[in-house]
RNA sequence: GGGCGCGUAGCUCAGCUGGCUAGAGCGCCUGGUUUACACCCAGGAGGUCGCAGGUUCGAGCCCUGCCGCGCCCA
C-alpha cells in the first residue's frame, strides 16, 4: 500500500519568514499568471470587479488597505470557486488634487496665456524657493509636470497594492488620464450630446473663487460658520417711513436688486408693489411678496442680491430682476459705475464715492468696510441716521463650500456644460433599486441623494490637467463665439485636444480669427471620466464583444462617502448610455477611524500610513485585520488585531508542519471520531460558503479561525496525534493521518482568500503536487467533493464527547498544577451512563492524549449529559 | 431641522427571522518547557447588553420616548 506523501520537518525553517515568502510568492504569481483574466471564457464563468481607481496624488492610509483587501478577499473566493476573474487596477490622476500637489511641490502657477518654455526644467522647490513668489509656467508645461508627478505617485501605489497581496490582473493597469480613458470619456460626451443629455448654459452657478472654477452639487459641503445679521434700514420710495432688513452679506448691498417678505406678513403687506431705496447707493428696487421669505428669520424682510445664495437666483429668475454682478471670478468686488445702465441710482455721485471704498476688495474685507460705511448717517436712505441699526448680531449658520476649498462658494454667471439629470430622477431611483447594496441600508444614501438632487451635473471645470471637452466654437465675423452651434469632435478622431487639434473643415491658421474657430479650454469634471470605470474595463465602445463579456460588472467596491459621487455618476452614465445598471452588487466598506473614533485626515494629523504596518505585522497579518470587519461598519483602528493575525499565521505554519510530517499508509477515514471531525468540518464549509456568498467574509474568517484553533489544533490534533504514530494500528493510523490532512487541506483553502501567503507556502509543501493545482489560489474551494469518500459518523457528537472527557483530565492536571504532559498512573473517569457509552469510540484516543496508563470508568447519574469528572487521579513521578 | 447607523466585559468587536446560566480575541490573574508551536497549552476573574417605559409566557434583539457618538442631507 502506498504511503501518503509526508514532509521532512527538519528541511523546513524553524520560523516562518513572512517577508521572504511575500517576495517569493509575488514573483511566482506574476510568473504563473494565476491572476490573469482569460478572455476566451464565457460571461457566466466570469466575475467582474469594477475596482476603485485611487486618487494618485491622494494620501495613502490604512483605510485604503482596509477596503481594497475586502475586495481582494471576495475576488479570491470567487476565483477558487472556478470563476474567471476580471480584476483591473487604475489610477485617478486628473483633477484638482494633482494640480494642487504640483503647485505646492514645484511652487508654480499655471498661466494658460503663456507659450510653452522649451528650456523649462523644474525640480521640487526648496524651502528657500517657497518663500518667494510662485513661478508662472505655461499650460502645456504645467500639464507635463502633473503627468510626471502622477507617474511617480502611481509607482508608490502600485508597490503598496502588490505588498498587500491584491490578486489584481496587473496587465490591466489604466490611468484616467491615459489616451484610452480620454478617448472613452470624450466618446461618452459625444454619445450624451447626440442623445441631447448634455447642454451648456450661461447662468449663475456655484463658483470657487480660489480655484476659480465651477463646482457641482456633489462636491459641495456645508460648513458651520460664525456670521452675523446686519440690520440695515431701507427707505420706501415716496414715503417717509423705511423698514429694516437683516442680512448676513451686507457687502452685497450694491448688488441688491429687490426686497421681499412673506405675503401674509402684516408688517410688510402694505409695501408690496412699491419700490425700496437702498442706503449708500440709493438704488430703487422692487418690493415683492414671496412665500420663500421666512417671517421668523431676521426682521422678516430681506434684500435680494445677485447673488447671495440659491434662493436669490430663483427670485432673480421668477421676478425678472436686474443683474448687478459684483463679485468677480477671483472673489474681489469688480469696478462698476453707478448712474450707468444697470446701475441706476438716485444719487450716482455719492454711490460711486461709497463704492470706490469697496472696489477690488475681497469679499471678507468688503464686508468689514461696508459695515463702517453703513455707520455713516449721511448714507441713510431715509435721513433717519446711520443705516446700520445696531451692532451686527452674531449667529452660527451653514455656508456652502467646495469640499476641497477654503472660501465660501459664490454664485456668479458663467458658461458651463451640464448633464441633464433632474428630469430623470425616477429612472435613476429605479436603477438604484435594481442593484444589490451590501449592506442594504447603504441604498438609502443613494436614494436620499437622488431624491434631493437640486441641480443638473455641471461637468466643465476651469482646470488644466484632465480630459479636454472635445468641442470647438465657430467665431463670427466680429470674433464672437457661436455657442449655439458647437462643433463636437467625431468619435473616430478621439481623443482630441481642442486647444491644439483643429476641427474638420478648418485649418490651424484659423484658430482665434474672425470667421475661424476656438477650442474649448475647459476640461471635464474628474467624475465624468471615473464614472466610466466599468466601461473602461470592458472597452465600450471600442470592443463590443469584450464589452458584452464584462459589462455590467458583478461587484463595485467603494466607501460610503462617495455614494453621491462615484456610485451615483456611474449609475447615471450607464443609464444614459445603455439603459443598464453598471454592476449588480455594491460593496460598501466602512471607514477606519482613529482610536478616538474620529475620521482620519491629513489636517487632523491622525492618519496611519500602511507601510510600517505591513513591515511589522506582515501582509497576511494586515489582511487578517481588514478581513475581520463587516461591510459598511466603521471600525476604530486597533493595532492589537494585527498581532492576532500574525499569531494565526504562525500557528498555521506550525500546525501544518506537524500534520504534514505524519506519515502512514494511504487509507480511508474510517474511525468514528475521525468521521465526526469530518462531519463538523463539512458543516463549517457549508456555513463558510453561504456566508461568503453573502459577502460576509468577516464571519467566515471568524468561524474558520475558531474551528481551526479550537477544533483542529487544540483538540483534534491532540486527540489524534498518538494514533497517527501508532504502528500497531495501521487502519487507525491511516484514518488519523488522512483526517488531519483533509482537515488541513480544507482549512488552508478556507483561509486562503484572507491569508494568501502562508496558505500558499503550506500548500506548496505537499498539496500542490497531490492535487495537481500548483497554487492554492487556483485550487477548488472546499465542497462536497472533498468529503465524498467519508461516511457519516454514527454519533455526530462523538468527537465532542471525547473532547469533554479529555478536557476533564486536563482540568485535573491544571488544578493539581502539574505539567500537561505528565503521565498518569491511574484515574477514574466519571460521567452518566449515556455519556460514558458515547465516549467509547474515542476513549483510547483520550487516554493516550492525556498519557494515562490505567483507568476505570464510573457511572454517576448526578452528572449532566456530556459532563465528565476526573477523580482519584494519581500522577506518575515527574 | 430631516434621514441613516451606532451605543454589549478594561479595549476591539460577534450576537441570524425574540427562546436555555450573554459570546470571541486582546488585556488581566493562576498554573504548566506537552519533541508542531511559549507568536504555545490548561484553568480563572470580569457585563443591571446607553437610560426609561411598553408588547410578550419570554427581549441585547420588537415598539415608544429620552441621552450620547458618528455620518449623510437641509
Amino acid at each position: 500500500m502506498a504511503s501518503v506523501r509526508s514532509i521532512d520537518v527538519a528541511a523546513l525553517p524553524k520560523h516562518f519568514d513572512a517577508a521572504a515568502a511575500e517576495v517569493r510568492w509575488d514573483a511566482a504569481w506574476e510568473k504563473s499568471g494565476v491572476y490573469r483574466w482569460d478572455p476566451s471564457r464565457p460571461r457566466q464563468e466570469t466575475f467582474v470587479v469594477d475596482t476603485p481607481p485611487p486618487t494618485a496624488s491622494g494620501e495613502l492610509h490604512v483605510g485604503h488597505v482596509f477596503s481594497y483587501t475586502h475586495t481582494d478577499v471576495v475576488v479570491r473566493f470567487q476565483r477558487m470557486r472556478g470563476k474567471n476573474i476580471f480584476y483591473p487596477i487604475g489610477w485617478d490622476d486628473n483633477g484638482v488634487p494633482t494640480e494642487r500637489r504640483v503647485q505646492n511641490l514645484f511652487h508654480v502657477r499655471c498661466d494658460p496665456t503663456l507659450p510653452r518654455d522649451p528650456a523649462l526644467e523644474l525640480e521640487p522647490a526648496t524651502a528657500k524657493l517657497r518663500k518667494g513668489r510662485h513661478r508662472v509656467i505655461s499650460r502645456p508645461d504645467f500639464i507635463d509636470l502633473c503627468a510626471r508627478v502622477t507617474a511617480e505617485d502611481e509607482k508608490a501605489f502600485l508597490e503598496m497594492w502588490r505588498r498587500v497581496g491584491l490578486s489584481v490582473d496587473w496587465t490591466t493597469e489604466y490611468a484616467t488620464i491615459d489616451a484610452r480613458c480620454r478617448q472613452l470619456a470624450q466618446y461618452s460626451f459625444w454619445d450624451l450630446f447626440q442623445k441631447s443629455h448634455v447642454y451648456q448654459n450661461d447662468a449663475p452657478f456655484m463658483w470657487d473663487v480660489d480655484y476659480q472654477m465651477a463646482v457641482a452639487q456633489a462636491e459641495v459641503e456645508d460648513r458651520e460658520l460664525r456670521g452675523a445679521y446686519h440690520d440695515i434700514e431701507f427707505a420706501v420710495e415716496g414715503e417717509d417711513r423705511g423698514f429694516v432688513i437683516s442680512t448676513t452679506r451686507p457687502e452685497l448691498l450694491a448688488a441688491c436688486v429687490g426686497v421681499t417678505a412673506h405675503p401674509e406678513d402684516e408688517r410688510y403687506k402694505p409695501l408690496f408693489g412699491k419700490r425700496a431705496i437702498t442706503p449708500l447707493f440709493r438704488v430703487p428696487v422692487p418690493i415683492f411678496p414671496s412665500d420663500k421669505a421666512d417671517p421668523e428669520k431676521g426682521t422678516g424682510v430681506l434684500m435680494v442680491c445677485t447673488f447671495g445664495d440659491q434662493t436669490d437666483i430663483e427670485w432673480w429668475r421668477s421676478e425678472g430682476l436686474a443683474l448687478r454682478q459684483l463679485v468677480g471670478r477671483n472673489g474681489r468686488l469688480v469696478p462698476v459705475t453707478f448712474g450707468e445702465e444697470g446701475f441706476e441710482s438716485l444719487d450716482a455721485a455719492a454711490a460711486n464715492d461709497y463704492y470706490a471704498e469697496l472696489t477690488g476688495l475681497p469679499v471678507p474685507k468688503a464686508r468689514k468696510k461696508i459695515v463702517e460705511l453703513l455707520a455713516d448717517p449721511a448714507g441713510s436712505a431715509t435721513g433717519g441716521g446711520a443705516p446700520l441699526q445696531r451692532e451686527p448680531r452674531p449667529i452660527e449658520h451653514a455656508v456652502k463650500f467646495y469640499e476641497r476649498g477654503d472660501s465660501p462658494l459664490e454664485f456668479l454667471p458663467t458658461r458651463q456644460w451640464f448633464v441633464r439629470l433632474l428630469d430623470k430622477k425616477q429612472e435613476l431611483l429605479a436603477k438604484g433599486e435594481a442593484i444589490q447594496w451590501h449592506p442594504a441600508h447603504m441604498q438609502n444614501r443613494y436614494r436620499d441623494w437622488t431624491e434631493n438632487l437640486g441641480l443638473d451635473w455641471c461637468i466643465s471645470r476651469q482646470r488644466y490637467f484632465g480630459v479636454p471637452i472635445p468641442v470647438w466654437y465657430r467665431l463670427d465675423d466680429s470674433g464672437e463665439r457661436d455657442y449655439a452651434n458647437p462643433i463636437v469632435a467625431s468619435p473616430e478622431r478621439l481623443p482630441v485636444d481642442p486647444m491644439t487639434d483643429t476641427p474638420e473643415g478648418f485649418d490651424a491658421a484659423q484658430r482665434g480669427k474672425p470667421g475661424g474657430f476656438e477650442g474649448e479650454s475647459d476640461i471635464f469634471d474628474t467624475w465624468f471620466t471615473s464614472s466610466l470605470t466599468p466601461q473602461i474595463g470592458s472597452g465600450w465602445p471600442l470592443d463590443a464583444s469584450r464589452h458584452a463579456q464584462l459589462f455590467p460588472a458583478d461587484v463595485r467596491p467603494q466607501s460610503h462617502e462617495i455614494i453621491r459621487t462615484w456610485a451615483f455618476y456611474t449609475i447615471a452614465k450607464s443609464m444614459l448610455h445603455e439603459d443598464s445598471v453598471p454592476w449588480r452588487n455594491v460593496l460598501i466598506s466602512g471607514w477606519i477611524l482613529d482610536p478616538d473614533r474620529k475620521k482620519m485626515s491629513k489636517s487632523k494629523g491622525n492618519v496611519v500610513t500602511p507601510l510600517h504596518l505591513l513591515e511589522q505585522h506582515t501582509s497576511d497579518g494586515v489582511r487578517y485585520w481588514a478581513a475581520s470587519a463587516r461591510l459598511g461598519v466603521d471600525t476604530a483602528f486597533d493595532e492589537k488585531v494585527f498581532k492576532v493575525g500574525k499569531r494565526l499565521v504562525t500557528k498555521l505554519f506550525n500546525a501544518s508542519k506537524f500534520v504534514l510530517a505524519q506519515t502512514a499508509d494511504a487509507g480511508a477515514i474510517s474511525q468514528e471520531i475521525d468521521r465526526a471531525f469530518i462531519a463538523e468540518l463539512r458543516a463549517l464549509v457549508e456555513r463558510a460558503t453561504a456566508d461568503f456568498e453573502r459577502y460576509e467574509f468577516g464571519k467566515v474568517l471568524q468561524e474558520t479561525e475558531s474551528f481551526f484553533w479550537q477544533r483542529f489544533t487544540d483538540t483534534g490534533i491532540e486527540l489524534l496525534k498518538h494514533r497517527a504514530r501508532d504502528e500497531s494500528d495501521a487502519a487507525g493510523r491511516a484514518s488519523a493521518v488522512a483526517t488531519l490532512r483533509l482537515g488541513l487541506s480544507v482549512l488552508l483553502r478556507l483561509f486562503a482568500p484572507v491569508l494568501p501567503y502562508i496558505t500558499e507556502e503550506v500548500w506548496s509543501w505537499a498539496f500542490a503536487d497531490e492535487t495537481g493545482s500548483p497554487s492554492i489560489h487556483a485550487a477548488a474551494w472546499p465542497d462536497e467533493r472533498d468529503f465524498a469518500g467519508v461516511a457519516a459518523p454514527a454519533d455526530a457528537a462523538s468527537l465532542d464527547v471525547a473532547v469533554e472527557g479529555w478536557r476533564a483530565v486536563m482540568k485535573a492536571k491544571s488544578e493539581a498544577a502539574v505539567s500537561m504532559g505528565r503521565e498518569i498512573e491511574s484515574l477514574t473517569l466519571a460521567a452518566n451512563p449515556a455519556t460514558l457509552a458515547r465516549l467509547a469510540p474515542g476513549l483510547a484516543d483520550v487516554l493516550s492524549a492525556v498519557r494515562c496508563k490505567a483507568h476505570s470508568l464510573l457511572e454517576d447519574e448526578a452528572l449532566e449529559d456530556g459532563a465528565f469528572e476526573a477523580r482519584d487521579t494519581v500522577f506518575s513521578d515527574a
